[in-house]
RNA sequence: GGAAGGGUGGCCGAGCCGGCCGAAGGCGGCAGUUUGCUAAACUGUAGUAGGGCAUAAACCCUACCGAGGGUUCGAAUCCCUCCCCUUCCGCCA
């Protein structure tokens, strides 16, 4: 959510920096309703102070006499007045705040300016594709070989999108959350949090995905639930409507949960394998840091989440989000994109943003500076450490062997009883 | 799911047979006084949001006692609905 003050009193450069994103925003009707809000409010304050006064002489002549009669007769006049005009000042309001809550974040000033993915701009390469001996098999061809991957079942059991993994699978599917957890916990400082899988309508209008992207989530039937698309949604929302201390910045937060995606608008797309699925594990980093910082935040929140894939020998490219690929809530971004053979190309792993106060104004999460002085809004960043699902399907595919079996990474062998090789 | 009791300022806690209650008192906070320093004591001070207001300070107004409605000239206080917490019972991993 955008500061309406910032609105206000500049609405050309606010209407520039959308249009940026390639969006259009009624910027003007916004602020026409802006200024009825504002004027009924003053007229309805105005005759509240009047009533105030009133009805305490009332009080203080005891309600009776004549005169008292005729004030309390008059104020029944005003009360009506007031009422009408509460209503339409709260109609104004509700307006308002909708709108508010659908214009996107504004990106930040050093972003390229692009219409879509085609202008995003790599800013960095690690490690090199490999170059096999043989023809690579996509991960899902190895994995149902292996029999620890099962799509037809996890179809039969919830439908397309779902699957199963199984044995040596799951086991090297456990063994990376814990990795990821571990590096993330005891190499970068971050606090573990297992948070609920569900979340209410304010969590999420918090975070940003209501009031415009319900349609991308599972709703729970009769209850004000959704299933969470990403841990980002509970995390941030620890401290939504809380003031933090300013020698807690800044907090570190790394989250982990399923995430569900109704992939509504994605028919078609990546329809094979683990890439694009309605459930999926994923470990995610969350800080809360003090507005001047959050710029080298995020630079230090791409280094942490992409040392797992160094750690992993993963080769990976991080691409820069231009304007018009940020999405609605980001005002930078950048992918990290692990090398995939099936797919002969990078493919996005996480996604790592900076949302300055945009979320923190939605979810009114501030920390103060100094004793006594005004709360400021604190800013929010996170990015995957990593999609678990997709991570799985990169070191099957990176990993395999000409038999078909699966080295595993050296650092993950720990967590396997010291297995070498899947299959 | 059933029964009971609760949600008041940073925290604890009074008020709850309607008006002088933005709200006693205590703790904590901040600024002073005293003191070699600390502690203690004493004095003073202090909520949040919105609007007036394009802007700093000041000032004025409005709203806020879990949320939303209602009654009333007037609601923390009365009525209705909902949410949350605690305890007991039931059920359950």
């Amino acid at each position: 959510m955008l500061d309406i003050k910032l609105i206000r009193s500049h609405p050309e450069e606010v209407k520039a920096a959308i249009a940026k994103k390639g969006e259009g925003f009624p910027v003007d009707e916004l602020l026409e309703l802006d200024a009825q809000w504002r004027g009924i409010l003053q007229q309805v304050e105005e005759l509240k102070a009047r009533r105030n006064v009133v009805s305490q002489e009332i009080g203080r002549s005891g309600g009776k006499g004549e005169q008292a009669q005729a004030a309390i007769a008059e104020m029944r006049q005003v009360g009506e007045r007031i009422k009408a005009m509460d209503e339409q000042a709260r109609e104004l309001e509700a307006k308002i705040q909708d709108l508010l809550l659908r214009i996107p974040n504004l990106p930040h000033e050093s972003v390229p300016v692009g219409a879509s993915d085609a202008d995003n701009v790599e800013v960095s390469r690690w490690g090199k594709p490999r170059e096999f001996a043989f023809t690579p098999k996509p991960h899902w061809d190895l994995g149902t070989n292996l029999d620890i991957l099962d799509f037809d079942r996890g179809a039969k059991i919830a439908g397309a999108r779902f699957s199963v993994v199984k044995g040596w699978g799951a086991k090297l599917h456990r063994a990376l959350v814990s990795f990821m957890i571990d590096l993330h916990t005891q190499k970068h400082g971050y606090v573990e949090i297992l948070p609920p899988y569900m979340a209410n309508t304010q969590s999420l209008v918090g975070t940003g995905q209501l009031p415009k992207f319900g349609e991308d989530m599972f709703k729970v039937e009769d209850h004000d639930l959704y299933l969470i698309p990403t841990a980002e949604v509970p995390v941030t929302n620890l401290h939504r409507d809380e003031i933090l201390d300013v020698e807690q910045l800044p907090l570190y937060y790394v989250g982990f949960s399923a995430s569900f995606r109704s992939e509504a608008g994605s028919a078609g797309r990546d329809t094979r394998g683990l890439i694009r699925q309605h459930q999926f594990d994923k470990v995610e980093l969350v800080k809360f840091v003090k507005p001047e910082d959050s710029d080298a935040e995020l630079e230090k929140l791409v280094n942490e989440a992409t040392e797992v894939l160094r750690q992993l020998e993963l080769p990976y490219r991080i691409s820069q989000m231009c304007t018009g690929d940020l999405g609605f809530t980001a005002a930078m971004k950048y992918d990290p994109e692990v090398w995939l053979p099936s797919y002969d190309r990078y493919v996005e792993i996480s996604s790592c943003s900076n949302f300055r106060d945009f979320q923190a104004r939605r979810a009114n999460i501030r920390f103060r500076r100094v004793k006594g002085q005004k709360a400021e809004f604190v800013h929010t960043l996170n990015g995957s450490g990593l999609a678990v699902g997709r991570t799985l399907a990169a070191v099957l595919e990176n990993y395999q062997n000409a038999d078909g079996t699966i080295t595993v990474p050296e650092v993950l062998r720990p967590y396997l009883g010291g297995l070498k090789v899947i299959g």
